[in-house]
DNA sequence: ATCGTACATTCCTGTGTTGACATGTCGCTA
DNA sequence: TAGCGACATGTCAACACAGGAATGTACGAT
């Protein structure tokens, strides 16, 4: 928030359309969340309430020690990797459910890869040539990151399912075999 | 913690144990929620108290109906994609701390990608040939997945700080075009 | 003029998560 | 035999989060 509000003041709700729009890909948010966490912040001095608009509206603006607490956070404070995939969770207990289910997950994965890699594709069509050199180029480094975490979701989902599918063809094997083995 | 006990009982404080070693990179687990988690599971059915050994250990097993909720979660529910990064995030506000320190951000993500990639590298020395046929193919798929995420995003960053790098360059030169105007 | 929609905030409930604290047992070894 | 370290479970307070309900205002179109 003090990110958004350091391109300028907006009110909550305003700040509500922007997660939903943009920011919900990396950072979704509740009003509820938001609302509080202004208050929060407002109360520690991060931000101000710099106008009231009609309809209760409140503009917030950032403070000087916003600012600074936002440099200090993108600078200074170690970023936690992401953990906690249940998507990738789901993938060591797969032996529970035989070949054919496992291999079906992994399609799926993989088709909702390249569907979710074409809707980036889509939103660059849409953004692009918008905002100043800066912005343009972070906007455009961050929609990189989701097009190639996509081109790579669906390269392993399909290399997996290649394996599994690999496993069910030895396993049939080994069967066959073994039924030979017992007419013999 | 189905998928856990699906393999065999164990007590909380195994699966605690299991967590910490094993689980912790895709869904980290503190014990007051493990402990909490196993009591509702056995309230509802899902697990059940097999056996007590010392120091009050308590030994649960997986139901027949926790093995069908579990089969259940693993091809039904839908896999919800993890969002939320805080790593990502940042980068949408980085034109905040000029082109130098937002260049030395993603080199730092860099160099973290090739550390946890080397880590993943060490993992899979370990672990190889180990567990049963199913059990090491649905590993080594998960495992992969962590070697290729920190690939790709070695790759991004420094694809991202070649990009910074050549905007700082561009206006280093603007500036200087700006300077012999002036002069002249 | 009025009616629907978008604007705008606040509060509430339930659940997930973390971290700390409390409590006690068993087995080994110095 | 005293004590340490690993084993083992349980509880609590605080906070983050999701979803929704309640409330009301202003604007634009018919």
């Amino acid at each position: 928030m003090l990110g958004l509000l350091s391109a300028g003041p907006a009110s909550g709700y305003d700040l509500l359309k922007t997660f939903e729009l943009s920011l919900e890909n990396v950072w979704p948010a509740t009003q509820s969340q938001l609302y509080a966490e202004l208050g929060r912040l407002a109360k520690e001095g991060l931000v101000r309430v710099a106008a009231e608009g009609p309809r209760g509206r409140k503009e917030y603006e950032i403070t000087e020690e916003g600012r600074a607490e936002l440099r200090h956070w993108l600078v200074e404070v170690p970023p936690t990797m992401t953990r906690r995939s249940d998507m990738l969770l789901r993938v060591f207990f797969l032996d529970q459910v035989g070949t054919g289910a496992a291999r079906g997950y992994l399609e799926r994965l993989a088709e909702r890869a390249v569907h979710e890699h074409d809707q980036l594709l889509g939103i660059r069509e849409f953004v692009i040539g918008q905002g100043d050199d800066a912005l343009r180029l972070y906007g455009d480094i961050a929609l990189e990151w989701g097009l190639r975490l996509t081109a790579a979701q669906r390269d392993w989902a399909e290399w997996a399912a290649g394996r599994v599918a690999a496993l069910e063809q030895e396993k049939a094997l080994e069967h066959e075999k073994a039924g030979q083995a017992v007419a013999e």
